[in-house]
DNA sequence: CCGTATCCACAACGATACTG
DNA sequence: CAGTATCGTTGTGGATACGG
């Protein structure tokens, strides 16, 4: 009951808010696989070669091939050749800034999996290197408030539709 | 290149920790379609019945059907017959507690479609209903920090395998 | 209003085998 | 090591029609 967010404005059901220009709906048509987020937190974890993203998203080899490619397509990931001395060129994927950005849904994704999907705790924990404590993905407005239930509001844009 | 996540301990590559108890997998196999995601988005906005689901996310009634009934199941929405005065019995689907703490997970992937996906700008905004200050979704360590860019470690918990 | 039943199309993915 | 080609299976979703 709590966990709504109230609309404000002339906010009509179905209008174009909610489905064809909604971000949600956006950024899901970009990541809507579970392949393409897996790959993804290998990217975070480190992971820059094909190989490696196969191996440890366990994914088969056409589907990683096929994800690295519309990732690099949607600008998430950029290929890079480098070569080793003494060897030949290599490829190796990382993150652009764009797809750097989608870390804050990755860590969002593993809270909540932490949180009710894990009986014996959570595998692994993310920590801020600086200080040794626990990171988590949270609202707060720009006033720096945390952000409870329902106490978010909705307001269209004044820059949507020109 | 500074997007990177640092390991520390023992954290072998294709251990335990990336796929098979990664909570990320286990939270993509929970809400791994577009249509679940996008259920939960009209459910935040507050749509409490079947045609509201189907209509706004702009899903068909079968899709909307199943997914419902998964949500369900997974429970992350409850269903809750009610009765109007004079009216037959109704059902409504209502968040449950751990349907909406995936609202973070919604808000980052908004955040992200608006900055990169968007070309006219965000076509709503989320504020906060006490100050009117927009919302964003955050990576905070729980002294409060902001977390930059490759200040997150990752460290496998004391807690895990049991 | 709240769904179900049926059918169909295409996307996602794994397995296997093969190439430079 | 870094992929591609092919095949088969299941998942995801739309369209349409129908029922309580």
């Amino acid at each position: 009951m709590t966990s709504e967010i109230h609309m404000t404005g002339a906010l009509e059901p179905r209008g174009s808010w909610t489905a064809d220009r909604c971000s949600v709906a956006k950024a899901l048509d970009v990541v809507r696989t579970r392949s393409a987020l897996l790959i993804l937190r290998e990217a975070f974890y480190g992971a820059t070669r094909f190989d490696e993203f196969a191996k440890r998203a366990q994914l088969s080899d056409p589907v990683t091939a096929d994800r690295l490619r519309e990732l690099v397509d949607d600008g998430i990931l950029e290929r890079e050749p480098y070569r080793e001395p003494g060897q030949r060129t290599r490829q190796m994927y990382r993150l652009t800034e764009k797809g750097a950005e989608l870390l804050p849904v990755l860590v969002a994704l593993m809270q909540w999996g932490d949180r009710w999907l894990q009986d014996a705790g959570p595998p692994v924990q993310l920590t801020h290197e600086d200080c040794g404590a626990r990171i988590t993905a949270q609202l707060r407005c720009e006033r720096d408030h945390e952000i409870g239930e329902g106490e978010i509001a909705l307001a269209r844009t004044s820059l949507a539709r020109t």
